[in-house]
DNA sequence: CGTAAATGTCATATTATCATGACGTTAGAG
DNA sequence: CTCTAACGTCATGATAATATGACATTTACG
């Protein structure tokens, strides 16, 4: 049970950083994979699908990298996560019946759907610039400070 | 995204179903797949893992079936659900970061956390009286109701 | 140019979850 | 006692998520 997928973590852990490195130019998937610790080519896929859905901009070749596409503060967790969830499952009856609305709720229905809007609330309010300011100290740091300096 | 899987809403729904028919003794799991169109052997599975627990109680031979091992007000939804799901991973930091704690927090630390803790406390909070009265309609009530009576 | 360093993409491997099928075990009913 | 209807378990298959590796493509720079 882990809300988000792997990916979607992996996703929000380099967003994350490309937001604190704002105008710094684009940053490295190996530099991001390594601090990250994330695998090395599936965090460049997932980037790739950030980019292709214009949340990220990639730059390739040599000095290549990704950068975000817009500013931090216009960026929501969820367009970040989207790609890689199914949001429609989240909001998905407890009891798993399908016309479970507020007209014929299960039991459950209320304190659930409550549980899920929460969620996806928080997604959408959330932006870059809020997780880029404040503590973070990634797996392996200096790897990110070597890269960026 | 589905905070829960699969066999967690499987074995909630069984669960439901036992909780309703309390005390008219054991029910078939062929009679709670085919109701809940739950493949029928790993129900049978399902199940089983909540009899050793001692959630359920399970009678073998003819007459069998499943029931609930206490009064359905002393089940919580949290031990139904627990054999199936790793709750570590639904209260880890948003970020991955493995010292995220109230201490060393990172930016989402606060509002992501809270959302784990609600889901948790509703799920040790709700009991199986909770989910039993109220309106439920099963894909197939109707196998239900022919075998229970 | 040509080379090196980066992203982009594809095929494949690995893993966990979900599902099926065969068979064994238990216990009630005649 | 035997038959039969139920649970119990094991082996296996199917599928989706995660991960790896090889190679193609792009671009800066000498």
């Amino acid at each position: 049970m882990a809300i988000l997928s792997q990916t979607s973590e992996y996703a929000l852990r380099a967003a994350t950083v490309l937001a604190q490195h704002e105008a710094h130019g684009p940053v490295h998937v190996a530099v991001l994979a390594d601090a990250l610790d994330v695998p090395r080519n599936y965090l460049s896929k997932t980037l790739s699908q950030l980019a292709r859905v214009g949340v990220l901009d990639s730059v390739r070749g040599k000095h290549g990298g990704f950068l975000l596409a817009r500013p931090r503060n216009q960026i929501t967790l969820y367009e970040i996560v989207e790609p890689f969830e199914r949001f429609d499952s989240v909001r998905r009856c407890l009891l798993g019946q399908p016309e479970c609305t507020a007209k014929a709720a299960c039991p459950a229905h209320a304190a659930w759907s409550a549980l899920g809007d929460r969620v996806v609330r928080f997604l959408r309010h959330t932006t870059l610039a809020d997780l880029a300011k404040g503590h973070t100290r990634w797996p392996n740091q200096a790897a990110l400070e070597a890269a960026t300096d």
